[in-house]
RNA sequence: GGCGCUAUCGUCUAACGGUCAGGACGUAGCCCUCUCAAGGCUGAAAUACGGGUUCGAUUCCCGUUAGCGCUACCA
């Protein structure tokens, strides 16, 4: 019997310029089966790829982690037993374990340039086989790669790949799969920059930093055959894997930019709540096994299981997540709603007189708002006068008579000492009463004057909110402007 | 092409051999109503196909098909 440790987990994004939703979930899972295991959460940075770094991706991709309510345990900029957590600090560390796997054999030079590469794999297409290494620089003297090597000629670093074994490895999720190794090719391990390759990178950082079990996108199953490979030829105990469906497009490949928005700042920005998002996209290949779905962070924690993650991939509906956005927005203190909104009116450029107009501006909203962007559009007459009528509810709703109605209403209005919605609803009714119409005529007509639109909330409640001069202000302009 | 993964309503999913195949989003209709939401009720909507195994397959096995992923000195 062994005794069970608290499992490590690890995120371990390269830092390309923003956090992919797919990513998200990928660290989400992670960090809920650390969570709920009693575990640490390690985030690390797999930037061993120069041509591709972004300029303040780390330091984006960090924030967004925050926003979304994931912290880690371990990581860049909160240190730990096994940093740095930046590959690009580790260089020293994967030249040595190159050097070991080369001393045993199990990896060798190879000179090949890219042209030659790139010929033979024109070739093995030609010929209808599966491209890979044809293995020339394994057939090298040791003399003759050491002198090459001397004589300062570009080299990587691949493993040599053991013939004719099956290699099974043993998912969470997926369960048993076997692989031919004679369909793996020699990967490059240490590239001609002195960089190491993911492969190896991830393989030894993951041994180094303890982790216990690799959650991460499906697109690596193909992959991990080469790394229990360096796990055996190290001679390090294999951690257990778990690979995660895809997130998908709505054609179903594989989630991208171009389709849609795939970036957790995307979604940040059109207002959607952190806690919706991450309660969404947990939902993309997991559930409770019962029909709840809302769920608050710390009750994902306490919900979570590997063991009920799904197989297949699912696609990112942005409709579903609108629906959560909801749910969470309903049911936040109206006060935060009021601070968070703040933000989206300053850059639509509205302005409010206070806190407490905000407040009842919100709560006659209701149910209305599906994100915080959504008063800059949806309730954009409570801080503007409409500049223009909405087409069709004019069509369908000012009559020959509005303008008429509309000017005895502000003649009782100007009377009328109260401004409240009893009173309101009353001079309204017996004004369209007297009209011999019903009060819909009236209602319509002035809801349009007062917001351009047809949609909103109750009306008396509106002109309420509006106050006596607004109100006359806006249904003189309708008079004056749609006659 | 090779290898691998996957396959239940349009979408996310439940069912771990026996259910009228359940729920949610979306959608259609009705109710409520000054509009729009919200809410309530109702409806349409799925086990890819073919073989097995079994008294009985969504479920287990095989095959086919389809989709996706991987096949880089990218991760």
């Amino acid at each position: 019997m062994t005794v069970q440790s608290r499992p490590r987990v690890r995120f371990a994004p390269s830092p390309t310029g923003y956090l992919h939703v797919g990513g998200l979930r990928t660290a989400l899972y992670n960090y809920l089966f650390a969570r709920k295991e009693g575990g640490t959460f390690v985030l690390r940075i797999e930037d061993t790829d120069r041509s591709r770094y972004v300029e303040g991706a780390v330091e984006n991709l960090i924030e967004t982690l925050g926003w979304s309510g994931l912290d880690y345990d371990e990581g860049p900029g909160k240190g730990g037993e096994c940093g740095p957590y930046i590959q690009s600090e580790r260089l020293d560390i994967y030249r040595k374990y190159v050097g070991e796997l080369l001393q045993k054999s199990h990896a060798y030079h190879c000179f090949c340039t890219p042209e030659r590469l790139d010929e033979m794999r024109k070739q093995q297409e030609k010929m209808r086989i599966a491209p890979k290494y044809d293995r020339q620089c394994l057939r090298l003297t040791g003399g003759e790669a050491a002198s090459r090597l001397a004589g300062g000629v570009p080299s990587v670093v691949r493993m040599k790949i053991p013939e004719s074994t099956s290699i099974k490895i043993s998912d969470i999720i997926r369960g048993e799969v076997e692989f031919q190794s004679d369909r793996v090719d020699d990967q490059v391990l240490l590239k001609s920059d002195g960089y190491p390759t993911y492969h190896l990178a991830n393989v030894v950082d993951d041994r180094l930093m303890g982790i216990t079990h690799v959650i991460r996108g499906e697109e690596w199953l193909p992959s991990t055959p080469k790394h229990v490979l360096l796990y055996r030829y190290f001679g390090w105990e294999v951690p257990r894997f778990a690979h995660l469906p895809l997130l998908l497009n709505a054609d179903r490949s594989k989630l991208s930019k171009r389709q849609g928005d795939v970036a957790v700042e995307d979604y940040r920005a059109a207002g959607y709540l952190p806690g919706a998002l991450v309660n969404f996209v947990a939902l993309l290949g997991w559930n409770p096994g019962d029909e709840r779905e809302i769920f608050m962070i710390g009750d994902l924690v306490r919900e979570f299981s590997l063991e009920r993650v799904g197989r297949s991939g699912a696609i990112f509906n942005v409709e579903k997540l609108k629906w959560i956005n909801q749910q969470h927005l309903r049911r936040l203190d109206p006060a935060v709603v009021v601070e968070k909104v703040k933000p989206a009116l300053k850059r639509a450029g509205l302005d409010w007189p206070d806190d407490r107009y905000l407040g009842r501006v919100i709560a006659a909203m209701g149910d209305r708002l599906t994100s915080f962007e959504d008063i800059t559009s949806f309730a954009h007459y409570f801080f503007a006068d409409p500049d223009r009528y909405d087409d069709a509810a004019r069509k369908k709703h000012w009559s020959d008579q509005s303008a008429a109605h509309l000017s005895a209403l502000i003649r009782k209005l100007e009377e009328n000492a109260d401004f409240t919605e009893t009173i309101l609803e009353e001079t309204v009714k017996t004004l369209a009463a007297g009209f011999g119409v019903g009060a819909g005529k009236l209602i319509h007509p002035v809801r349009l004057a007062l917001s351009g639109r047809s949609i909103g909330p109750g009306l008396y409640e509106l002109m309420v909110i509006l106050g006596r001069e607004t109100v006359l202000r806006r249904l003189r302009k309708a008079v004056d402007v749609l006659g």
